[in-house]
DNA sequence: CACCTATCTGAACGGCGTCAAGATCAATCT
DNA sequence: AGATTGATCTTGACGCCGTTCAGATAGGTG
């Protein structure tokens, strides 16, 4: 079994696992959900046998966190994406959002694991952080260049936090297929996403300037 | 081990256990929060084996699915109480709002369990569903209320939406730890809950109407 | 070359959800 | 009353889980 298996996964020792084993659990998340994310599914959909894992990372839970990782950063170029295909400024808001939600819709399990990791741990998820380039900081800074200079600190800060919980609170429930029948009335996935998020205060610039 | 403990906890064979399990677990919930919330140490705390439960629920996620409900039973009195405390209609939905989030501060594990149940199947959580005394019912009509009646129906349905978003998102970060000195910069927790309700739109009466 | 260290395996531990087989006991029938 | 029945509970087992530890393996360094 020395070179048995091409080129494909084991460049080292072993391969790089680290890098192997977050992958697996992505393909696992995906075809599978997150009930089935064990640590033991990983390391067997990785090849490798149940206790390896624990040379990279310290437990279950960290394995996780670098999961949901490599999600912030999906997402964060998600809504940058979004950010820079929006027309004008009043519709920044909205489109964010919209790409916010369909994310979460596009990726549900993965989604799911990055708030349940920073939820255990009672602590902001990454992309929530105040690192310079957070995609919550992406969302301030866009409030900040809406709302114009009289606008206090505290109220932009309050308005992303407000935006951000909405965004979350809609992502969590639009998976829930008793909306069905009121998504088609209102003529789409999307459109159910923008009547929502319309009733939303601060998604239009006219208003989040209004505080 | 006849009658020995007292008139307690087994009028019957063993007891009425279905309402003694629902108890344990919401005692544990209470005491070492939800990832200690296991069938086996239910059934441990009740004084049973590990097996009993099953003559009373389908399964664990039945068990919690019973939990879950006389979690929404106390928030549907709690937001009850909140909309009769309320002063005028303006200030209806802000308070609604903030009883919801101060519930989940209060429970914060029976809170998620009363969410993870229904993430689980992709359904609705009981008090959102449409039966006429669920919480998410006092909700709609109290914005159809407030709303008048030149609003459409579809736009009361999507704020009622909106705001059990909004209300829902804030309940989950407002756990982060992060924002601790934030709300001391405020002047406390319920500071904060106002200040970010108040960014959201469809919690001010002025703005519910002119959507 | 020999050694060292990081990496991986194998076997084990306790805890979990669940199930099948048997014990127990209130209620019912004759 | 005594026998029967059916619901309730226990015991013991299965496979899976997360985690640990002693030992095998093999790349990098002297």
């Amino acid at each position: 079994m020395r070179e048995a298996a091409a080129a494909e996964s084991r460049p080292y020792h072993h391969g790089d696992l680290r890098r192997a084993l977050v992958e697996a659990a992505r393909r696992i998340l995906e075809s599978e959900g997150p009930t089935a994310l064990s640590l033991r599914a990983v390391a067997r959909e990785a090849g490798v046998s149940p206790a390896a894992p624990y040379h990279h990372f310290k437990d279950k839970g960290e394995l996780l966190d670098a999961v949901a990782h490599v999600g912030w950063d999906m997402l964060g170029e998600s809504m940058t994406g979004a950010k820079q295909r929006a027309a004008d400024l009043g519709a920044l808001m909205t489109e964010i959002g919209v790409s916010y939600v369909q994310f979460s819709q596009q990726h549900p399990a993965l989604y799911r694991v990055m708030y349940d990791c920073s939820r255990d741990k009672d602590e902001l998820p990454e992309g929530m952080q105040d690192n310079e380039d957070s995609a919550y900081c992406l969302v301030r800074e866009t409030f900040r260049k809406v709302a114009g200079p009289e606008v206090q600190d505290v109220d932009i800060e309050l308005a992303t936090i407000a935006a951000w919980c909405a965004a979350h609170g809609l992502a969590e429930m639009s998976t829930f297929k008793q909306f069905e029948s009121l998504k088609i009335g209102l003529g789409g996935e999307e459109a159910f996403l923008r009547g929502v998020l319309g009733h939303l205060g601060m998604f239009q610039a006219t208003r989040a300037t209004k505080v």
